[in-house]
DNA sequence: TATTAATAAGGAATCATTATCAGTATAATA
DNA sequence: TATTATACTGATAATGATTCCTTATTAATA
């Protein structure tokens, strides 16, 4: 059914790409990563980033978030963990709660789903954007 | 600092836009939105179903649902539920587990974001997609 | 080292969404 | 009811994010 999968080089780009990623505790969309990595290899294209981020994500090497907001973000921490989003700048955090596994026992049960796994993101107001907000009122 | 909200005239179109969207109880895109309201309103414009279902989340008559995907789903139901997305085909459907508002609590201590809200959103194999997936290893 | 398969870069193409604008419909009120 | 102000529509252009395509490179390995 499906093509075996080629095997993937570590070619410099993958690789700067990848340590870009880890460096940061945000989780930059694909052009923000772009950003990173033209700072080390100024010749790189966009497509490639993307191309690679994608090849990462389905590898298990990064974490591709399907959160809200227009842009897909990624993530160099694999585990599952939980999000919160600014409403108003649209950062990405990580959010320091524990998980439930639970959830996708008892999503099992209420649905006639074959049940992967679960994501919870929540949405807040940033402390900068707080302040911005705050700074707003007294003019 | 905002300029006062215009008041919402019900028109044709927002009415029949809400009516067809109250109909199913999928969570359809904007661009399926617009086909069903066609076969009612065959000239209306796609440009009115983004502006109409952008407004009437606005005012809270639908939920606009921030979800995995390309694309943003709508809802009529405006109460806190959760989703489930299948992985292979991207449809929406609502899933009957009871809401935790205790969680927006634990993520304020844990978070210096004010805390807005949260979702929860699943990822599973839908039925029709699981049956499809079974012919392809008979083959 | 020669072969070949994966990859890169660059640009075109696509898809979803938003903005613009000229004309129309509706509500307010004189 | 006529006038005026404003919201709204539909068509189209513009934008932004992502994917696709083509050709040239590059890494693995025979």
């Amino acid at each position: 059914m499906n093509a075996p999968a080629p095997m993937l080089r570590l070619t410099t780009q993958r690789q700067v790409i990848l340590e870009e990623l880890s460096k940061v505790k945000t989780h930059p969309t694909a052009s923000e990563i772009y950003d990173m990595v033209r700072k080390r290899l100024p010749r790189i294209g966009l497509g490639t980033v993307y191309r690679n981020l994608e090849l990462m994500a389905e590898n298990g090497m990064i974490l591709k978030l399907e959160v809200g907001g227009t842009q897909k973000r990624f993530d160099a921490t694999t585990d599952n963990h939980y999000h919160i989003r600014c409403a108003r700048c649209g950062k990405v955090d990580d959010l320091e709660i524990p998980v439930f596994n639970t959830l996708t026992e008892e999503a099992s049960t209420a649905s006639s789903y074959q049940i992967l796994g679960h994501h919870i993101e929540f949405t807040g107001i940033c402390p900068e954007c707080q302040k911005i907000q705050e700074d707003e009122y007294e003019e």
